[in-house]
RNA sequence: GCCGGUGUGGCGGAACUGGCAGACGCGACGGAUUCAAAAUCCGUUUCCCCUUAAAGGAGUGCAGGUUCGAUUCCUGUCACCGGCACCA
């Protein structure tokens, strides 16, 4: 064996594989090969187009990367490889979302500082993610932890801070902007006339509007991560990270009035390329719905203004029906009567119930009525008011009109308490029975009062007649709702960015200056979070940083004299805040004065269509898992729309084309009974597998997890193939869209197909280059197409085409292994100088290594892409199927260019086809030119 | 329950606008090479029937439909995956 290694020692294998490729990392590493002029720069070529092309970069974990990650990273760095060599300046960076839950976490139970362990998890990454050979521009690189980076962070958070919404306008402006109007009396606040508030009040109206907000909110406490959490990290009552419980408790805290863009949210998702599922998600969660707000009088108690989307079912409204959070209820409870104490106990169970709870059992209704009555105003009928925790306080006005004949859930809320149902909707072919509630649309029926009458509109027009008549009433008026709720930004935890924010003794809250940016975050020997049922953030243990004065803080002086005692706010910024913005950063990560300077923000975000118009976002190629479907794609686009609207970044959204890679899964063994069974407790006799000592098993898929030993760290697959092997094998397994198996089994594939492009190229006992004396036409005709054919699927994506192709490729051009001479077969030196160069995306190590053996100029990395002759991507004839009642009986040559009548003739004289004929003669022909012949009986 | 996606050989998957189903890879089987093996190369490999071969039949989750022709379009249905889930 070792002799006939010796043999052979230039045959690509793993030690082979590993040597070249850390020769040429290091060579691309010290000719600067991936680096990335920025405009301006000596060298600069500003006559080339741009392509950014970023992936969601990680959260370095201490478990270090698994094989799941680079499958984007591979996909991206095929792309920006190809661009490079088409031509384009080409950004693609690489950096590390730091700050967060999951390090602190790590960092409680190991005791060790969350900086020490992020900063060395960030280290392993690094070291991973180069061992691949991506052409990341790592000079680019940065964390959200660096306070260079975190600094710009709170820069965005005082530019929301310190602006609002004008709904007229439709964007954010400076804050200082409504003072001066309302000032001026060119605009009226609401409530009170800007002239009867004083200095407080004025000042707590501004704050009221800013886009970055204090709050007082019923928010998602978990005492056991100590801290609380946004209502998407809440899953089924429970931490997203952790499953620990969540109890809900209002609280005072930072907001982002992410609803006042809810409208464009919604809209601009027509302008980005993005997967349909994903623009759909975003839209289901903003949810916008439209109808109508009416206003219930309740003698007594003043008016009940509910939502409705369906305002022509007002004459079935039986009962009312308000959150238990509803001041209503408190008004109920505070008035006495005999419900009263039925009403605050329940008021108080509801408020202690767990989402858990409430979702549990949400078929089966519960709520107590409240004494209560409202007056129908179509009908003129007292009805009832009921409170029940199905109705929810944040949605719409905490309050509903019941109309249970046309509503499920108020059907079965009814149907519990044995309240009036009554039939105002008649839907085609659907008989009310009153058995079950009838949603749909139809026409008015029941509905005809002394005020207003729409009995046989349909549901359309009875809509629009009855918000005419509230509108001319003063009753109600047409509105648009949405399920989005404002973005809950404190948490009360360590690792985070710390808000540039202090109290003064009075409570007001003052910013800190813009110059004195950032705000570090202390170092703190004790950052455990604080397990308890009050919130606690661990900065308050920070005394001497807490406690300061408004000079040393940072406050301009002109807000604060410098030797006011102030409070630093404790609460930190939440893990999303990093990622809302860095892929702007990366423009110009090392700009000192500015978040990004107004040229890179141009160049490498703003793209014009050919037609000239512009992209709608920057990032031409946005890369990452779909996880982020919602959450950070969400968070991101409003971020960006804000700077948009305040003059800092110039499209309207981030990401103009996003695409999310598939999950890798793994193969698991289950039993009969349904249970797991680790991967090394299987073996496979006679192609079915069965457990050691055991039964026979089946192969199902499954995520990799430890428990089940199927988890696959990369370090070890490139020890034994190779980089280059590994990201054949990732982009060949399927579309990179599809979740799909991991198989190692599978990995040798690729992996000989490389050993066939060294053996094609190069002799693998010596070393030195084999070339064909003269290229076979037949060789050069598929080259050609192989070209065509990669070149087209990198545009679409389709890396594991791509694959298939070149290993064709390759099969073909191979020699015989009879051939005695190395120069009658394989391939022409120009014929490798153009098959490297399309293999280079994909093995750029193996790549390089051929380019420098066959003398190549400079590096394959910066090599032109080669081109397909269009003219050689057609041969003069092809085969073609002839169909008899759609079966293939025979196959015929004809000429490339042949017309229908030719073919047609050709194929009726083809034997086979004269045998099936039978002598008939054929009731219809269709021909297919270059496709296919059918002959129809 | 609602929304979205996916179902193709033993396995991963291919098939661009409705036009030769199964590219490419794995595995399996056979052969060459070898003292032997590994590695490599060549060949076969959807299933069924018959088999020396030829020929035939069925086939893209299932049941229908449109069409000369359907993996592709339509209707219904089942399974799996993902998301949402009292949002009035």
């Amino acid at each position: 064996m070792d002799e006939q290694r010796n043999e052979t020692p230039y045959r690509y294998g793993a030690t082979l594989a590993n040597e070249l490729e850390e020769r040429w990392q290091r060579a691309w590493d010290d000719a600067g090969a991936y680096r990335t002029l920025n405009p301006g720069e000596p060298g600069f070529q500003a006559d080339r187009p741009k392509f950014y092309c970023l992936d969601m970069f990680p959260y370095p974990s201490g478990a270090g990367l698994h094989v799941g990650h680079p499958l984007g990273y591979i996909a991206t760095d095929i792309v920006c490889r190809a661009r490079r060599m088409q031509g384009f300046n080409v950004l693609h960076p690489m950096g590390w979302d730091a700050f967060g839950l999951p390090a602190e976490q790590y960092a409680v139970q190991t005791g060790v500082h969350p900086a020490v362990t992020t900063r060395k998890a960030i280290e392993t990454y690094r070291r991973q993610l180069k061992r691949f050979g991506f052409c990341y521009d790592w000079s680019r690189e940065f964390a959200t932890i660096d306070p260079e980076y975190y600094r710009w962070t709170q820069w965005i958070w005082l530019q929301c801070y310190g602006a609002w919404y004008d709904a007229d306008a439709q964007r954010a402006r400076p804050i200082a902007e409504l003072e001066a109007e309302l000032e001026a009396g060119r605009r009226q606040p609401e409530g009170p006339s800007w002239a009867s508030l004083d200095a407080v009040g004025r000042q707590a109206y501004l704050d009221r509007h800013r886009l970055a907000y204090l709050g007082e909110q019923t928010v998602n406490w978990c005492p056991k991560l100590g801290t609380v959490l946004a209502n998407e990290e809440v899953i089924d009552g429970k931490s997203e990270r952790g499953g620990y419980p969540v109890l809900r408790m209002p609280l005072r805290q930072w907001m982002f009035r992410i609803t006042a863009y809810a409208e464009r949210l919604l809209s601009d998702l027509d302008l980005v390329d993005w997967p349909d599922s994903t623009r759909t998600m975003q839209a289901e969660w903003i949810g916008r719905s439209e109808g109508a707000e009416i206003d219930f009088d309740v003698p007594g108690f003043g008016m009940l203004r509910v939502f409705t989307t369906r305002p022509d079912t007002l004459f079935g409204a039986t009962y009312m029906v308000v959150a238990p959070e509803h001041p209503l209820v408190d008004a109920a409870i505070k008035a006495g009567g005999e419900h009263a104490s039925t009403v605050r106990e329940y008021a108080a169970l509801s408020a202690n119930r767990s989402d858990v709870d409430r979702q549990a059992d949400s078929k089966q209704k519960s709520g107590v009525d409240t004494g209560l009555r409202a007056v129908n105003p179509a009908t003129g009928e007292a009805i009832p008011v009921w409170t029940a925790d199905y109705v929810l306080m944040g949605y719409g006005t905490g309050a509903i009109m019941a109309v249970p004949a046309h509503d499920e859930r108020d059907f079965a809320f009814a149907r519990a308490f044995g309240l009036p149902v009554r039939q105002v909707v008649q839907i085609d072919g659907v008989v009310f029975d009153g058995n079950a509630a009838t949603s749909g649309h139809g026409a008015a029926c029941n509905s005809s009062g002394p005020n207003c009458s729409i009995d046989g509109l349909d549901t359309t027009k009875a809509k629009a007649a009855v918000i005419e008549w509230l509108m001319k009433t003063g009753r109600g008026a047409r509105r648009v709702n949405f399920k989005l709720r404002d973005w809950l930004f404190s948490r009360q935890r360590y690792w985070g960015e710390p808000f540039p924010i202090v109290y003064d003794e009075t409570g007001r809250h003052h910013p800190v200056s813009e110059r004195a940016l950032p705000v570090l975050l202390p170092e703190l020997a004790d950052y455990k979070p604080i397990e308890s049922d009050v919130p606690m953030p661990p900065l308050g243990k920070a005394t001497d940083w807490v406690n300061t004065t408004a000079g040393e803080a940072g406050v301009d002086s002109s807000v604060l004299a410098p030797s006011t005692p102030v409070r630093r706010e404790t609460n930190t910024m939440p893990g999303w805040a990093g990622s809302c913005w860095y892929y702007l950063r990366y423009c110009d990560p090392a700009n000192k004065s500015r978040m990004l300077s107004n040229e890179s923000e141009r160049y490498w975000l703003q793209s014009q269509r050919s037609n000239g118009t512009m992209h709608a976002g920057g990032v031409d190629l946005y890369i990452g898992g779909a996880e982020h479907a919602v959450l950070h794609l969400l968070y991101a686009r409003f971020w960006h729309k804000v700077l948009f609207d305040l003059g800092h970044v110039g499209t309207p959204e981030p990401f103009g084309r996003l695409f999310h890679q598939g999950m890798l899964t793994a193969y698991a063994y289950q039993r009969q009974d349904g249970s797991l069974v680790a991967v090394d407790q299987v073996e496979e006799r006679g192609g079915t597998h069965h457990e050691r000592g055991g039964g026979p098993v089946t192969q199902v898929i499954a995520k990799m997890s430890k428990s089940l030993r199927n988890v696959i760290n990369p370090d070890d697959v490139i020890a034994e193939y190779g980089a280059d092997t590994f990201r054949l094998y990732e982009m060949s397994m399927g579309p990179l869209e599809a979740s799909k198996p991991w198989n190692t089994r599978d990995i040798a594939g690729v992996h000989r197909f490389l050993q066939r492009v060294w053996r094609l190229a190069l002799d693998e006992r010596t070393g030195g280059l084999l070339v064909a004396r003269q290229a076979d036409p037949a060789v050069e005709r598929l080259l050609h197409r192989t070209v065509h054919k990669v070149t087209g699927d990198i545009d679409r994506l389709a890396f594991n085409t791509a694959i298939a192709s070149m290993i064709e490729f390759v099969n073909a051009a191979t020699r015989p292994q009879d051939m005695k001479d190395p120069a009658d077969g394989g391939l022409t030196h120009a014929q490798l100088e153009r098959f490297v160069r399309v293999l280079a995306p994909f093995a750029p190590h193996a790549a390089e290594e051929l380019w420098s053996k066959l003398g190549g100029s400079g590096l394959v990395v910066h090599a032109p892409w080669p081109i397909a002759d269009p003219a050689m991507l057609v041969d003069d004839e092809v085969e073609i199927a002839v169909q008899l009642m759609g079966k293939v009986r025979a196959r015929i040559m004809v000429p490339t260019k042949a017309d229908a009548t030719q073919i047609e003739s050709i194929a009726l004289g083809h034997p086979d086809v004269l045998v099936h004929l039978a002598g008939k003669s054929p009731r219809k022909v269709i021909v297919v030119p270059g496709r296919m012949v059918n002959l129809v009986l």
